[in-house]
DNA sequence: TTGTAGGCGTTATCAA
DNA sequence: TTGATAACGCCTACAA
């Protein structure tokens, strides 16, 4: 690797002066700029971040942890998050936490270990130690936090929305999918449907589910039609359980919509190319991803943000899996 | 941050003696060792990984580049390479390319500059100068090379057997929707079943399709069935594109699959949670995965890998958008 | 306007 | 068995 010794030693100048110029700090004389700048050139110099990193105490390292990016929700968010960085010149040290306490530990402290300046998180546990006794800014992403940074969907309104839908097209025996317990923006959802319900005077019932994984919404899906044949109508914990509910269905001869609506939630790409194609809650997963990504960066850059705490609202999409209703005939 | 130097303070010692014990060369007595051991416990004291990376010129960091993590492929990727570089103590440093070259050069230049020690990529130009002149191993993740380390599927089996499929199951004529030029496996299963399709005498048109993109699915889709309405079966350059095709299949009410026949290409998790399920060609993305990122450790560490070219087994995955066929009655 | 030199936190060499 | 110290590549007082 070059160093900066040998393009001073190939300008004639001291190893100060070109750092003078590289980072553009100090004055230097238009001439021996001129001999630095083509020094550099010619051996294709690139500063070492890493002795950079060390000298200040800080890299141009963001820590970016999220649950499992192999679920189709994450990627979303996780490209925003890169697309800001990138653009921000910062890069991503990035990892799986699996939604593992330890796992979640483990990255934390190689975060710290590499002059990481910043962290995005989507945690269990916000409250936890290894976040509250950091020095550098930390943005939860996809979960609430009261006092911390962070950016987050509209879940209530998500889930009283979905109910809403379905019972203005005439559902009148639904089904909420419970999602995670210890996933707050799950459990948001829930309540925000829930509480619609009870006002509305609808009958529901409650599927509490304990994963967003894909295998397992198979199970929930089948699960659903055994506890509760008479479903007319199903809040979904996501997209995938929705794309489940909705085979399963189909499995069982029951008619979409017509029989049986189904509300998704996230409004992953892939919902739209269904047929028929899914109803859904959208979450602006992408604008979440950079939001955090904005917000992180006037953390570390110590501007004072506008807002510490973005709530992202969502909105529900109208497809196939609901009936269409004319308001006001 | 509590630095080594503290922890010497603390256990009466010098920083070599801690150097000593935390790395394990070296002699040190039992005592000293105990009472370092008991000083870092109380100081919670970590190795600042930025300093040793200095000194040592390589730290625990990978360079993964993939061209974006929001197509529903790569997830699977990312997470096999993660689990493992996760198990072997290593870091990412992700990033997306979309396949464009700057980007590309951009992140392999700050990969050098982080001192990383290995990288997995999925680039559109192997022999590109920036990968040829590294010093650090590098492994092409979902990219053929002749020379350079890589992992990737078998695709020419791959449009092998979709169209095997489609013939066996008597679609008569047939459209292969033919990927990204500059994407070797993409020409590696289009190849494979225009091969097939040709031996075995059946007609094919060809669909050239320009990206991977959801957006330009839709339209593909739709371009398909108005360019070549008689088509009875479908070779898809991939899951997304399949999706759409099924899709628009089912806007035109062509029966899938008693009409028309599709296949896909990944077997993206969603695909089996579709109706009628995707009847696709099934590529080991996680496993592919965790293999470059075994490979790339093997020659980090410089053991000579078993292979250095790791060409994984494709299989079809029978499910409903092909119609089922007894065999020998 | 430029150069010298000390220090960032580690590791490894060498002497004690 | 231990400690002093140079070096990794860079940045920034401070001096010139």
């Amino acid at each position: 690797m070059v160093t900066i010794k040998e393009v001073a030693r190939l300008a004639g100048v001291s190893v100060a002066t070109v750092s003078r110029v590289i980072n553009e700090t100090g004055y230097v004389h238009e001439d021996t700029r001129r001999k630095v700048e083509a020094a550099v050139q010619t051996l294709n110099y690139t500063p070492n971040e890493v002795a950079r990193s060390l000298y200040k105490k800080k890299s141009r390292l963001i820590g970016l942890l999220l649950p499992d990016i192999a679920n189709p929700y994450f990627p979303q968010l996780a490209r925003g998050v890169e697309d800001i960085m990138q653009e921000n010149d910062f890069r991503l040290i990035f990892g799986n936490s699996d939604e593992n306490r330890s796992k979640e530990l483990e990255y934390m402290q190689t975060f710290v270990q590499n002059n990481v300046v910043g962290v995005i998180s989507s945690t269990m546990d916000a409250e936890a130690d290894a976040y509250q006794k950091l020095k550098m800014p930390v943005v939860f992403l996809d979960r609430t936090s009261n006092d911390s940074p962070a950016v987050y969907a509209d879940g209530r309104e998500g889930g009283r929305l979905a109910a809403q839908a379905l019972v203005r097209c005439g559902s009148r025996s639904i089904t909420i999918m419970r999602g995670p317990e210890h996933i707050r923006p799950a459990q948001d959802r829930f309540e925000g449907a829930a509480q619609f319900l009870a006002e509305s005077g609808v009958l529901y019932e409650t599927l509490q589910t304990n994963s967003f994984s894909f295998h397992e919404a198979e199970y929930w899906a089948a699960e659903l039609f055994n506890r509760f044949p008479e479903t007319d109508g199903v809040v979904a914990s996501n997209d995938i359980v929705a794309m489940a509910v909705l085979q399963e269905a189909h499995r069982l001869g029951r008619k979409v919509p017509d029989d049986l609506q189904i509300v998704g939630f996230d409004d992953i790409p892939l919902s739209r190319l269904l047929s028929p194609s899914l109803s859904t809650v959208h979450q602006p997963a992408y604008e979440m991803g950079r939001a955090a990504g904005n917000l992180l960066i006037q953390l570390i850059e110590q501007q004072e943000p506008p807002e510490r705490n973005i709530q992202m609202p969502v909105q529900f999409i109208e497809r196939d899996t609901t009936r269409k209703v004319r308001e006001h005939g």
